[in-house]
DNA sequence: CCGCTTTTGTGTAAAATTTACGCAAGAAAA
DNA sequence: TTTTCTTGCGTAAATTTTACACAAAAGCGG
């Protein structure tokens, strides 16, 4: 607010309570000081938060605990403060569901449909992020929040699942351009693992030893002399991504393939 | 509004005026008749409108005809209606500013700063779109909207700097998976010009020869036995885009590569 | 009309990359 | 001890990319 005035006018009275952490909050008996000229929407910010167990991607859901839809799954998410950034507010919620702080989270889209909530107009600002499963603290509070394997989702609450398949969409063209998968693995890790996790997001099955040929000739992947035997047989090495050599390669133009 | 009661109400009185088709309408002396519990954002759509003449990419402005940034030139938006999607109200300024019905449009980002408009919140969903220069009409009202060249650009309202910037690079990243180079040519075109295109998206220069056998091989282009002679030397072939060779190609899973 | 230059259509050999496998060593299982 | 997995690493053939060559068409200055 400032020496402009806009056709839609704020008008702010004292406080009426704490701002809004979700849409769960329910009362009805406080005073309506936020007033315009015109409507204006609801606005939330919902996140896809994808993880890799080593042979599937996940998502984290958690489970609705009040109208409408109550008991379905959902993604999580809140409204959107009037002092942050939606990245911020994205942020904000991951770290919430999650305890982590600096996670690989993009704007993934904005999903407006006026009927997609059945209260009022909400538009949701829909991220991705990507994290390492075994940083994640279990949920807060109860055991509200839970890892689904992607092809066993159930049916979500609201539009998401519509918004779940953009975002594996995108993170299927993404992975093109960047070598986001690292986000997803340990910071050790097998051949074999980063093959499942591409695998996994491509939906297709590549050589095992054309990808281990690519991926050295690449020279991102820095040995670590470790070795370790999940499958109880022979040996196998332990490798970390190395950025520098990334970004190095990114700057003289290089394009990322599988 | 339904059974579900949610903390933020919207309370209705009578109307009060027209609905709002952009930010300049200024009128202080209406009563405020929306209101919520908590505060909610304004809520516009702005367009990148991308076009070629053949040789450069342009992008269509309009010019600000009141404060803030008066004068300036911006991206052309406006106020999302309540009863219609993002998608609809891009559709629709893309119609108002330039008479086309079916473009390409796609959703590009949701731009968020809490301060990146001067007078109260408002968050855009911006789209960009892709229009054949030729059937664009000219402003309808006076002339307040005019091509760029995307290298001339002068400094926008807002962060529209911003937004045509990350317009730009998501353009570039888009013409790796889908041909949509064509949606910015006329009908029948030269192996030229399309290069030309490529070459202003990507920024890159390719061998003339080694882009038609490539363009040859994909199968894409189909001859139309017609020849045009712009340069006055020797006639070159037009060509159009074969649509269901590129369908055929997609199904079995292709990969369009520049 | 004649050489000269520009523009366009088409080709081809060498270099690089992708694809399809072969092979052997380490370790558990039979 | 033999078999069966799993993993590390290599190599020849097919395909694609890259770097050029060449000639026909057409305007231009003389």
């Amino acid at each position: 607010m400032n020496e402009f005035t806009l056709d839609n006018c704020e008008v702010k009275t004292d406080d009426c309570g704490s701002t809004p952490d979700n849409r769960e909050v329910k009362t009805d008996d406080c005073e309506l000081k936020y007033c315009y000229k015109y409507p204006h929407p609801a606005v939330t910010t919902d996140c896809v938060i994808f993880g890799f167990d080593g042979t599937k991607l996940q998502v984290l859901l958690v489970q609705r605990g009040i109208e409408p839809y109550k008991g379905r799954w959902a993604l999580p998410g809140g409204f959107l403060q009037m002092n942050e950034s939606a990245d911020q507010g994205a942020q904000r919620e991951l770290q919430e569901e999650t305890g982590l702080e600096d996670c690989y989270v993009r704007q993934l889209q904005t999903f407006t449909d006026p009927n997609r909530d059945p209260r009022e107009r909400v538009i949701t600002i829909a991220y991705y992020a990507l994290v390492k499963m075994q940083e994640v603290r279990g949920g807060d509070d109860a055991d509200d929040a839970r890892w689904f394997e992607l092809s066993k989702v159930p049916q979500l609450a609201f539009d998401h699942d519509h918004i779940l398949r953009v975002a594996e969409h995108t993170l299927r063209q993404q992975i093109h351009f960047e070598p986001i998968g690292f986000e997803l693995l340990p910071e050790k890790f097998t051949i074999l693992e980063l093959q499942n996790l591409y695998e996994a997001i491509l939906g297709l099955h590549f050589d095992r030893r054309n990808f281990y040929n690519k991926m050295k000739r690449l020279g991102m992947l820095e040995p670590t002399g470790e070795t370790i035997n999940p499958s109880k047989k022979k040996e196998a090495l332990l490798f970390r991504f190395n950025k520098a050599k990334y970004d190095e390669l990114k700057q003289s133009g290089f394009k990322l393939e599988f």
